[in-house]
RNA sequence: CGGGCCGUGGCGCAGGUGGUAGCGCGCUUGGUUUGGGACCAAGAGGCCGCGAGUUCGAAUCUCGCCGGCCCGACCA
């Protein structure tokens, strides 16, 4: 695609109030725009990144056997009164129509998917099972903070299963762990995984998955050296004590929670009386979990974790493109545009994600403009390059640039996207 | 919600002892440029967050409200 045609541009300027990577970044990079405090639109370039973060979990959900689909996120108030949460949900949005009738925006959906699962799940012959959805979520938080790491509104992958009994439950509740692992490392994040609290979902233990950054509003007490960690609220165990599982001192951190994944228990099937009958022909009561991962904090806990002094640092599974490519053509430089264009043109045949920065802007601009935007692979075509029958590479990763043959320059875009 | 800072063209800011607006970036047009945010010239663009009040006169002073950011509390 054409810099001319995409819609959003960057900033020469970050806006002076964002004090994380994040909210810096994807304002000034153009991914993002602010439309009210916690509220933020995905403009194409950030579009682009969220939906790739969203199709990576996607994957691994699909992997652990769910089904995808697509709950309202206007609900009525019926559902959150049988849970005790129309009234003890602080951050519920509620709403009223025109004729007095009152409804929550969901800010997660127990409340719909448990009355759902009641219709269709009525036999041990339809257990266990499990569905998710990637919808938009509406927290009415004290205070919105941290660019997208803390909104009102904001993307979220919600899972939820139903078991037949505890074991079963359990097991689902260790592979979608490991499938929660998956999808963060797909997306380039190292997480810690650890102990936490039920919150307003559960009085069982449950697990974060924490991104380590100081951008983040946790405290974790957990081991610099192997996988322990707890999250400070339920911490048995303190910073400096000797770490429970290797030789290491437990030290403190400070982590975004990108996911989360809860043993519910009968809670919720307790509320909508949800039961299934047995082999017997009894009545017992499904068990639940439920599993959530923010995609749109996700992709601020990346850019926390992958960025320079000047801009982001995409890893490859999740950058908006995968090649950016810049045409330095100066004033009689038809020779180069048709070059680049010819390249442009070459790339996408292929399928190679590439984004031409084909303004008539001076170099040092489209080269900040790309750093800024943070694609792994810069190309770049100009009088210096075609003289050496080349097209310069380089990735975001490295301070130095290298030349290519042209005849070569596809095959090893290729290369470097798919390794 | 408590505390603090702040609201002036799209973005970043100055002006503040009252006399109804200015700079940089960006944008438009013309020309010259082209390897790390080029230069010259000419332009466009603002109910100075909103509302009351004081005053002959308010971006500026007073009060109220709204909004944004940060700390705290709260929170998946």
């Amino acid at each position: 695609m054409r810099y001319s045609q995409l819609f959003g541009k960057t900033l020469r300027e970050a806006p002076a109030d964002a004090d994380t990577a994040n909210a810096k970044f994807l304002i000034q990079g153009g991914f993002v725009d602010q439309e009210m405090a916690g509220v933020y639109t995905w403009l194409p370039l950030g579009l682009r990144t969220l939906r790739k973060v969203e199709q990576i979990v996607r994957e691994e959900m699909d992997a652990l056997g769910a089904g995808e689909l697509f709950m309202p996120s206007l609900q009525p108030k019926e559902y959150w009164e049988k849970t005790n949460r129309w009234e003890g949900v602080d951050i519920l949005f509620k709403l009223k129509s025109q004729t007095g009738k009152d409804y929550a925006l969901g800010c997660t959906h127990e409340e719909v998917v448990t009355p759902l699962a009641r219709k269709f799940a009525v036999s041990y012959k339809d257990l266990p099972s499990a569905v998710y959805q990637i919808n938009t979520k509406f927290r009415d938080e004290l205070r919105a903070k941290s660019g997208v790491l803390r909104g009102r509104e904001f993307r979220m992958k919600d899972m939820y299963s139903f078991h037949t009994n505890q074991e079963d439950l359990s097991a689902f509740y260790h592979r979608a762990l490991e499938a929660y692992k998956k999808a963060f490392a797909r997306c380039g994040l190292n997480v810690k995984v650890v102990q936490a609290s039920g919150g307003i979902f559960t009085e069982n233990v449950s697990h974060e998955f924490q991104a380590l950054t100081d951008a983040g509003e946790d405290m974790l007490v957990a081991c610099p050296q192997c996988d322990f960690g707890q999250n400070s609220e339920v911490a048995t165990r303190k910073p400096g004590d000797a770490c429970p599982k290797c030789q290491g001192t437990l030290a403190q951190m400070k982590g975004v929670e990108v996911g989360n994944i809860f043993d519910l228990g009968t809670k919720y099937s307790d509320a909508f009386d949800f039961d299934f009958t047995d082999e017997e022909g009894r009545k017992r009561r499904v068990l639940m979990g439920c599993y959530g991962i923010g995609t749109t904090r996700l992709v601020g806990a990346i850019v926390e974790t992958h960025h320079d002094g000047k801009g982001v640092r995409w890893p490859k599974t999740v950058a908006p493109f995968a090649v950016h490519l810049v045409s330095l053509a100066g004033k009689d430089g038809e020779d180069i545009l048709n070059v680049a264009e010819d390249l442009h043109a070459d790339l996408e045949r292929s399928g190679i994600e590439v984004l031409w920065d084909d303004r008539d802007a001076s170099p040092g601009r489209k080269f900040a403009d790309a750093d800024l935007i943070g694609i792994p692979l810069r190309l770049v075509v100009s009088a210096k390059s075609l003289a050496e029958g080349s097209v310069e590479w380089k990735e975001r990763r490295d301070a130095d640039a290298r030349l290519v043959p042209q005849q070569d320059i596809l095959e090893a875009v290729q290369t470097f996207v798919h390794e």
